[in-house]
DNA sequence: CGATAGGTTGAGTCGCATCAACCGGGGTGG
DNA sequence: CCACCCCGGTTGATGCGACTCAACCTATCG
C-alpha cells in the first residue's frame, strides 16, 4: 500500500521519485493504538507531527459539563498538527476513531525535508490551507446546514477525501466511525443521527450498511447538501510543474 | 494610534525596535472601504494578505439559497489570509462589517521581513496558529453551546482579542457590530439573537448600548459561557526572549 | 420631516434534544 | 455450546430551544 500522505500531497503537485522517497523516509509508522484511545491530550506539550498512516482519528474538546465536540475527523494521509511546536500546550485533544498506525515525525525532520525539497514544503503549504478550509466549511455546515444537508455534505467531503488518497472505489468506501462519534462532529445527538441517516437512506442518496458507505449518485448527494467541492482545492495548479 | 499588528504580535514575542519599524513599514494604509462592502470575492485569485489596521471585517460564506455564516471576525492587527497565495482561487468571500482600513502586504514584503527578521516569522506562525485556534473555538460553540454561552463566549474572546491590541478599558471595548451580523456569525437568527442579548444584560453579564459593550465582571461571563482563554496563547513563552 | 436601518416584542411552529425502551450481533466465560 | 453481556443501532413519546412571520418602535440622516 502506497504512503498516504505521497498519495494525498500529489493532488496539488507532482512529486519527482526521490521526493516520494524523502517523504516515505520520513513518515515510517512508529506508533499504534486501538479505538477510542488518546494520542495527545490537551496540556500536553507537542514534541512531533502526528502523520495518520491508516485509521481514522479526530480532534475533540470536552467541555467541563461532559459535552464533547469533534472538530476534524483525520483520515489516512493526514497531517494532526503541522506546527504545533510553535505553540507551548495543545488546546484540545487528538484521539482514536478506529485503531490508528501514526508516524511521529520531529520537526527537525520536516525542516530537512522542506529545505531539501522546496516543492515538498509548498506541497504542505497547500495541505495547511486546505485543512483550514475544511474547518471552516464544518463552521458553515454548523451554522446554517439542517441535519440531513450536514451529514450529506460530511459524507461527500469525507469520500472526496478518501479518493484523494486511493481509499475508494467507484461508489463506497469504508466508513468506520459511530453514529455516536458523528454526533459529536455535526452538533447532533445520536438519535438525531441514526433518524437523518434513515432519510438519506429512504431518499436513496446513500447506503450505509456496517462499515461500508455508498454513494450511488454523487452529484445528488452534492446538490441535496449543497456541497461545493472547490473548497478542497484538489485540482493541481497547472503553473506548479513537476518532474516525474 | 500604535500599529495593531505590531501589538499583538507582541503578546507573544517581543520585537526590537527594528523589527517594529520593519512590520510598520510593510503595513502601511493602502485602501479603505465603507461598512458592508466586499474586499474580495470567491473565486478571485488572491494577490496580497489584507492586515485589517482600523475598523472590524469578516469572512463569510453564502449559501445558494441565501443562507449566510459568517466564519471569522477580523479585528484591527488580523491578518486577513496570510499565505493564501499558494492556493489558486478564494473559496469565501471578505467582507467589512464597519468602515475599514486595510493595508494590502505583498507576499514578497511579507517573505523579505521574515526572512530578515526570523522571530517576526515566528511571531508570524503564531498568529496564524491562533487564528486556527479561534476557528475551532467557533466550531465548538456552534457545535455545543446554548445561545447565551454562545454569545457570550464570542463576548469573552473579542473583549481579549481587542484588549491584545489596546483597545479596550478596564471593562468596556466598541462593539460595532449588528444583531444580522452576530447572528450570522453565531448561527442563530436575528431574533433569538436579540432575546439572548436581553436574557444576558438581565442577568447582569453584560451591558450593551449603542455600539458600546461593558462586561462588568469578565471571570462571571467566562464561567457563564464556559470560556476558557488558554486557545488564544497569549502569555509570551519565556524560552523566547527579544531584545528591546 | 419622511425614509430607512437597526432593534424589540409577541404568537405560532418546527427541528432537534431528551428520556426510555428495545433490538441485534460479536465476544466472553462457564 | 449456550447464556450472557455489551456496544451500537433503532424507534417512540414528549419537551425545549430556536425559527419564522409580523408588527412596531427608535435613532439617525439627508
Amino acid at each position: 500500500m502506497p504512503n498516504p500522505l505521497v498519495r494525498k500531497l500529489e493532488n496539488f503537485v507532482r512529486l519527482s521519485a526521490e521526493e516520494r522517497q524523502a517523504l516515505e523516509r520520513i513518515t515510517q509508522p512508529t506508533r499504534r493504538l486501538g479505538a477510542r484511545e488518546d494520542v495527545i491530550r490537551d496540556g500536553d506539550r507537542p514534541r512531533h507531527v502526528n502523520v495518520i498512516l491508516e485509521g481514522w482519528a479526530c480532534r475533540y474538546k470536552q467541555l467541563e459539563d461532559g459535552r464533547r465536540q469533534v472538530i476534524s475527523i483525520f483520515l489516512p494521509g493526514d497531517l494532526c498538527d503541522p506546527h504545533v511546536f510553535v505553540l507551548r500546550k495543545m488546546d484540545h485533544l487528538l484521539g482514536t476513531l478506529t485503531p490508528v498506525v501514526i508516524a511521529e515525525v520531529s520537526e527537525t525532520a520536516i525542516r530537512e525535508v522542506v529545505h531539501q525539497y522546496p516543492r515538498i514544503g509548498e506541497a504542505l503549504w497547500w495541505e495547511m490551507l486546505v485543512t483550514a478550509a475544511v474547518q471552516r466549511e464544518w463552521t458553515v455546515s454548523l451554522g446554517q446546514r439542517l441535519a440531513t444537508e450536514r451529514l450529506g455534505h460530511l459524507f461527500c467531503e469525507l469520500f472526496l477525501r478518501l479518493r484523494a488518497v486511493g481509499m475508494t472505489n467507484e461508489t463506497s468506501c469504508e466508513f468506520p466511525i459511530t453514529q455516536a462519534d458523528l454526533g459529536d462532529a455535526m452538533g447532533l445527538s445520536t438519535v438525531h443521527i441514526n433518524r437523518t441517516l434513515k432519510e438519506l437512506r429512504a431518499s436513496g442518496l446513500i447506503r450505509l450498511r456496517g462499515r461500508q458507505l455508498t454513494i450511488p449518485d454523487l452529484p445528488a448527494l452534492q446538490a441535496a447538501s449543497l456541497f461545493d467541492p472547490s473548497y478542497l482545492h484538489y485540482e493541481r495548479d497547472p503553473s506548479v510543474i513537476g518532474d516525474d
